[in-house]
DNA sequence: TTGAAAGCGCTAACAA
DNA sequence: TTGTTAGCGCTTTCAA
């Protein structure tokens, strides 16, 4: 046989037994951690491993039923500093596992969303990650009939049984609302996320308990719906600011849409925070960064994407566990963008 | 042996096989586009496959001596919207030819890289992109050693021989200063990349390439490291602002830390453009939504991307062809973060 | 043009 | 505790 492409170099497992004068079989042991070898022949094998630069060949080792030690994550796009933050910790946590990660990118396109976890579910990846994922259903029935390991990220699902981390969507938004109610602000403008996403229902609805917990009428054109992007927070906000009666603060769904907002406030001419407070949800890297400092609902990204690892892990270890589901508490970090509001002039 | 994690759907090629009346080598010819084949035998074949539902086991495939149909990608991190418009294009082309990436963050480990690029050679991947890389020369001997596939995206190597997909950073940053002098700026501020990465050396010569064009004499003091961080560009603007004789423009070498120094002018009470010219380089998504929208130097990043799929395609097919190094144009975007200087009030 | 058969490198069952 | 061995699903020779 011809060597194409790939070339792997060409230390096996063999190689190692021999070296080690024992069988590959017990090599095969030493590489899984199996308890049934002797210290000593552990350390041997262990010794050559190391000196030959031995590396085991994945692909042999799931054809040959172990596990690949590669996971698939599924993400919408990599545009916006969320993702990348869930990544990141899921990408930290594999690592110290000594896993590899598959990225698959549906650019929103729920075909390939449910394309890819049929495809995927076929054989290269133990186990999958669903981050943001949109239609669920299509495949979630899919993945259970296979007893396929995967896990949710950001995903409300509709009483759906299955493993998931979530943040406190409700919660923070109710925190957030209450905050600029407690600065005094009367007229709270809204900016929604995808109403598709559970996280955006809960988050419009932590809105309107705070407004009702403090007897605020709830006015329906202070909410404009909208999708996560910047650009669309820039449009929203000004439909907001140039309401007859305009909103004294603006809350986005997320940071992206706070960004798009403050270029829209600014494009007023007026100040964050004194003529406008504005407040976002996420605290992605760059909230802290800008001018002024964002003050935001922080969601733990990174803990999540980890979390998601630790249960992939768990589901992985122990398939008829029950399922859990995580919901990682949400916090305001209250920055520079918001103040009371000006009485009026 | 027991099912365990990995659940594999068991349509093999056997049972296409069997389905069809042929043996399964034929069966494996049909699925490689293998000539040997009759027209009638292989539609025959095709028809079966289709609708078992059956789908090759990668692991299988590569383990046999094919190809995996994986590639890897090696990055520094997530979090510019640099990285993420390129993965954006490789990823595209990458499923335009059914291929699987794997991603390997090295969160701007050196080691991290090395190891990375020792292991991945070892058989996950065809080959391997390697974005923006750090320190290459730690490992580009061992990939050429072992014939292993690979491309380099953005990144000047010191003459070295490998194929690689760069963008004019001389020209574009040559550009951007000329059309700030041109403008009638005379005192140009500059904030660098990373020096020791050839694309920021590149385009800081650029910048003193047309200064010197333009017999504008050089100064130190309005040259400022950095390393394209956000927050960095904020904190290099505001020494340039602070300046004895500030610039009356700045030109940042990536978008990123333009947005910085947008908030550091703002800070500053100045306005953009009025009073001080901002310029970056990248055109990332984010810099035509912010206000006022960035002028910049394009970079094609995603056009980057599916190029360096298309070299490691090409390196794929014939590891023996000459390497290509192709340097993409880079363009002007001319939008609203730049004027004329005040005349002195 | 096709079939038969030898592995690829490994895991896990079965013996010893 | 260790050795032996049967595959995992496929590609690719070698024959026919």
């Amino acid at each position: 046989m011809k060597q194409l492409g790939t070339v792997s170099s060409n230390v096996t497992i063999f190689e190692v037994a021999a070296q080690a004068g024992v069988s590959y079989g017990t090599v095969s042991r030493v590489l899984n951690n199996d308890p049934h070898v002797r210290l000593e022949t552990r350390e041997r094998v262990n010794k050559v491993i190391q000196e030959l630069g031995y590396v085991v060949n994945r692909q042999a080792r799931s054809l040959a039923g172990g596990k690949t030690h590669i996971i698939g994550i599924l993400v919408p796009d990599l545009g916006t500093g969320y993702i990348a933050e869930v990544i990141q910790g899921i990408d930290t946590e594999l690592q110290l596992a000594g896993y590899d990660l598959m990225l698959y990118t549906t650019h929103r396109t729920p075909i390939l969303e449910a394309n890819y976890v049929a495809n995927l579910a076929q054989g290269v990846v133990d186990g999958l990650i669903l981050v943001l994922p949109r239609n669920p259903e299509d495949y979630i029935d899919t993945l259970k009939g296979r007893r396929f390991p995967f896990v949710l990220v950001d995903h409300q699902g509709s009483g759906d049984q299955c493993p998931a981390v979530n943040a406190a969507n409700w919660q923070g938004a109710y925190n957030a609302t209450e905050y600029l109610i407690q600065l005094g602000h009367k007229r709270i403008g809204f900016i929604t996320g995808w109403m598709d996403l559970g996280s955006s229902v809960d988050r419009l609805e932590g809105y309107k308990s705070a407004l009702w917990a403090h007897h605020i009428p709830f006015s329906e054109e202070l909410v404009r719906e909208s999708n996560f992007q910047q650009l669309d927070g820039y449009n929203r906000a000004m439909e907001l600011l140039n309401l007859s009666e305009p909103p004294s603060a603006i809350f986005a769904a997320n940071d992206v849409m706070a960004f798009g907002a403050m270029d829209a406030i600014r494009e007023q001419g007026k100040r964050i925070p004194e003529e406008v407070s504005l407040i976002g949800f996420d605290d992605i890297p760059q909230s802290s960064i800008i001018h002024p400092a964002l003050t935001t609902v922080r969601q733990p990204l990174r803990n999540m994407g980890s979390i998601a690892v630790q249960l992939l892990f768990d589901v992985l270890k122990n398939p008829t566990a029950p399922f859990k589901r995580i919901e990682l508490p949400t916090g305001l970090v209250v920055r520079d963008s918001c103040q009371p509001p000006q009485s009026n002039p």
